[in-house]
RNA sequence: GGAGGGAUUCCCGAGUGGCCAAAGGGGGCAGGCUGUAAACCUGCUGCGGUAUCGCUUCGGAGGUUCGAAUCCUCCUCCCUCCA
């Protein structure tokens, strides 16, 4: 039991209330009855990444004691449109394409959540019954004195910046979803905290057992940088683009977790891993004793993340792409080809080659990474941006290191 | 309802008639160093097949002027203060 609560714990920034938890899971196993645990997603954003993960890690914790999921979707609150990041203009999303969204989104999180302990619903499923006398009386239940104890709108408040009262009202339909769902344990982001304790106010008030209420971090995306003994970076986003997609490909994964920073694998490892904070501690004692290399410690948690996402022989091609790719700098087996129709009667020039096979997204963007010496030719550093490669050549072209293609001339028809 | 402030390139932010494709910083890209880590040094960073040239860009539409990011008119959006 100690080990179980120490496991479900581990990572965790809020638990509301640690007593609770030993409460219902103690009963959960006296009873024989897995408990219900509550995950609320929003089925506008269809591709998941290493953040989502962090909470779908946990909750799978969970399901390995035994427990269920409950995957909710927020579908009716998607419907109304979220006016909150009003900049883009959220256009509200009908039917279909929430179905469509959801069934992706749901695809993706059983890369990590065990199917046949997951259970997914839709909030319009309730929300939809729910009519203005229902809201007005959903809302009795909050004070506005509540409602600023919330961080974000006290800090709103106080600057004199507007606060939508339909935003008020976000956090109760959240919670009434909890009341609908009876909901044991609620997991969310550590941004979600607020809204996850309107519903155990609201179960309270409904005559239910309030809900667990457990948050994690937020994981700070690839870009994040070590300052001052401190994570620093936006989390991450598809938007901020500082994210690995759980459907990239292998060698894009494995890549893209390469290139974070040292301090940031420990954070990752810690949230992502699933390997106990003691083994984790040994590792890192192990960096910093100099008897661990942080780059093998870094593929360790690479191969580890890809293996989980595709397949352990995915896992061993992609570092093996990235060895021969980065470490000796040699040209892998499997690269983007393109056929590039001549230009001119001799040849096509370098410039127009760049642009064509993608290793360049413009034409002075070529013509700069030519004469700053980026760019390759099989291996042969070519500087001179009017370079023809004749009809019928067939070579390796590279822009720095990351970028490559092999290209076959054609001639011009 | 009233008064005022603002919108500049990927982001922040200078620029109030020509020297502006637009300072500076951030970010990004490339080169060096390396472990595609960090730190550091250097170059580049609107587009056009090589460009002392052309084109597009300073919220939108018109106008003044030899010349407009800069001045005028109208419009859209954002913000602050008062009610």
């Amino acid at each position: 039991m100690d080990r179980q609560v120490a496991a479900l714990c581990g990572g965790v920034i809020d638990l509301h209330t640690e007593a609770d938890l030993r409460s219902k899971l103690a009963r959960s196993l006296q009873e024989n009855r897995p408990l219900r645990i509550k995950l609320g997603a929003d089925p506008t954003a269809p591709d998941i990444h290493l953040g989502h993960a962090v909470v779908l890690t946990k909750l799978r914790q969970f399901q390995e004691l035994g427990h269920r999921v409950i995957f909710l979707i927020g579908d009716f609150t998607a419907r109304i449109g979220d006016p909150s990041g009003k900049k883009e203009m959220r256009p509200m999303l009908d039917e279909a394409a929430i179905a469509e969204n959801a069934n992706t989104y749901t695809k993706q999180v059983f890369k990590i959540l065990n199917p046949d302990q997951t259970e997914i619903r839709f909030n319009s499923e309730w929300m939809g019954k729910l009519n203005a006398a229902g809201v007005v009386s959903l809302a009795a239940n909050m004070t506005v004195a509540r409602m600023l104890e919330r961080d974000d709108f006290e800090k709103r408040y106080t600057e004199g910046r507007p606060i939508g009262i339909h935003e008020f009202l976000y956090p109760l339909v959240q919670g009434y979803d909890s009341v609908a769902l009876e909901a044991d344990v609620e997991i969310g982001g550590s941004d979600q905290l607020f809204n996850l304790l309107v519903g155990r106010e609201l179960q309270k008030s409904h005559g239910q057992e309030p809900q667990v209420v457990m948050t994690v971090p937020l994981l700070e995306g690839i870009d994040a940088r070590f300052e001052n003994g401190k994570i620093v970076g936006a989390k991450m986003s598809k938007s901020l683009g500082n994210y690995v997609g759980i459907e990239e490909a292998p060698e894009a994964q494995f890549g893209k977790l390469m290139s974070i920073s040292d301090p940031l694998m420990w954070r990752y490892y810690r949230l992502l891993s699933g390997k106990s904070s003691t083994e984790i501690d040994a590792m890192q004692k192990g960096v910093e004793e100099e008897t661990i290399h942080p780059m093998a410690a870094k593929k360790g948690l690479a191969h580890l993340l890809v293996q989980r996402f595709h397949s352990p022989e995915a896992a061993d091609r992609a570092q093996q792409d990235f060895e021969t790719r980065f470490s000796k700098r040699e040209i892998p087996t499997d690269l983007p080809e393109f056929e590039i129709e001549a230009t001119v009667d001799d040849g096509a020039g370098l410039i127009h080659i760049l642009r064509e096979a993608k290793l360049a997204s413009s034409g002075k963007e070529a013509r700069r990474s030519c004469q700053q010496g980026a760019v390759r030719i099989e291996g042969e550093k070519i500087t001179d941006p009017n370079y023809v490669l004749t009809p019928g050549s067939q070579v390796v072209v590279q822009v720095g290191r990351r970028k490559m293609a092999r290209i076959t001339v054609i001639a011009k028809s």
